[in-house]
DNA sequence: TCATTGGATTTGTACCAACATTTGGATGAT
DNA sequence: ATCATCCAAATGTTGGTACAAATCCAATGA
């Protein structure tokens, strides 16, 4: 057990004690002082060695509640329905929706649309030139009135500009369907995924503890003839999302 | 630009500083001394500062060398590439091997090969009772020397016993293949996504750099009788990797 | 020429002290 | 009973000091 620097040891041993399920999630660590008095080393050391948890993840602190063990349910995102909510006749149902509600929570969405620069992840994706606009809805989705995870959706200009600049609502209720009506269905999916820690501007717009990665989950949909209609940008904080895909040959 | 603490103030900027490019991937930032200074702030704030930028994965810090900033280049995952290689016939080409080769980097593999009682998430998948053995069949794949990501494949004993405990070179080189062989040819997958902070013992035998979440990809193989025969756990460094799944209707 | 040594620089660890901020819970008034 | 107020407890921030550890680089010596 024993590591190299004094810190490292404490957090070890804590770590080991939530590991191990003797601390469970909600439990109380003890305090700043008992641990100072317990293990005979300064306020400095065990804050080092609780600050190493807090960014692993594992804890979470707030002042005069204390540090206490994280916990997390994450709910299951199934990126392969939206395919077949696609499908002709199909229930407009959202999958995000669908998923959420089957556990009997109350969620809500706050939705805004705007024309911008997209950022270069995005416009290389849409094939635009260098400082070419799109239109974006952005989404920020709640769960019982908490931040869930963001989904913003570019379109090309020349795409979408007479029809749904002109009527607002209608990009904002099933962007796939106006689409469709458009002349420009989407066919064929691009699902791009990875990790990183959050930004500040997302840490804060989505609630985030410290610790908690954030998955970018970046689906590129393509019309018949191959051109990119939308890219959609989902950020999803990573103590509350799982991904899966279902294979079959 | 300013934010509430002082700390937060400096790190705010220098985060501009990387982001707008001005300071791009490779370059110096000042030393702490140095920041004392310019700030007119204690060392602690200083270090704090650099801290947060370290564990957003922005920068990293080594005596003498000073910090500077990170610089990542993904690789790209194709998940739907195995299923490809299960035709029979189909080249024997692992996916990861093909993509990194791609690049002119030399590439190797340390495989173990134990007989464990598998953690709970993999023994749920194997629909295996508490305290059951598994197979598992350890891979660390290395690029350029350098530790890139673990790839840990459970089969469930009563299907691989005879065979490849046998005869361990068999399961090392191609399990798929083995378990055709044994009649349980893989006809699903089911894959599985998330992302956390590492564990200590990942950040060691990956060679992680603090602020570097991990994404886990769980694949879980069905044979034609939807009995779950192999389940892939792999842990990939985030700054390393993105996944891509492509989608037809 | 090349390996070794040693100093200087830079970050890492550990300690102490003081005050700020947040908030759970008790207390008291309505 | 309910609500507002206040106190105390806990973490958060910032200042300081001292020494350790790593490592680049130049000086030294075989």
């Amino acid at each position: 057990m024993a590591r190299s620097t004094l810190y490292e040891q404490l957090a070890s041993e804590l770590r080991q004690a939530i590991y191990s399920g003797e601390l469970g999630p909600g439990a109380q660590l003890p305090t700043e002082s008992d641990l100072m008095y317990t293990h005979k080393v300064s306020r400095n050391t065990v804050r080092l060695a609780l600050r190493e948890l807090e960014t692993e993840g594992l804890v979470s602190r707030a002042p005069r509640r204390g540090t206490i063990v994280r916990d997390r349910r994450p709910l299951r995102m199934r990126p392969q329905d939206e395919l077949a909510g696609l499908a002709p006749g199909a229930p407009r149902r959202e999958a995000f929706l669908t998923a959420v509600e089957g556990e009997g929570r109350r969620l809500s969405q706050q939705i805004e649309v705007h024309i911008v620069v997209p950022p270069e992840e995005v416009a290389s994706r849409l094939r635009l030139n260098e400082g070419d606009s799109a239109m974006v809805r952005r989404r920020l989705r709640l769960v019982d009135g908490q931040p869930y995870n963001t989904a913003d959706s570019y379109f090309p200009l020349d795409i979408v500009r007479d029809s749904a600049i002109a009527h607002p609502p209608d990009i904002m209720q099933g962007a796939n369907r106006v689409l469709e009506a458009l002349g420009h269905p989407q066919k064929r999916f691009v699902d791009d995924i990875w990790a990183r820690m959050p930004t500040p501007e997302e840490s804060q717009r989505l609630q985030l503890e410290p610790g908690t990665p954030v998955v970018v989950f970046v689906r590129t949909g393509y019309d018949p003839h191959d051109v990119p209609v939308r890219v959609a940008v989902s950020v999803l904080p990573a103590d509350k999302h799982t991904i899966r895909y279902e294979l079959e040959r």
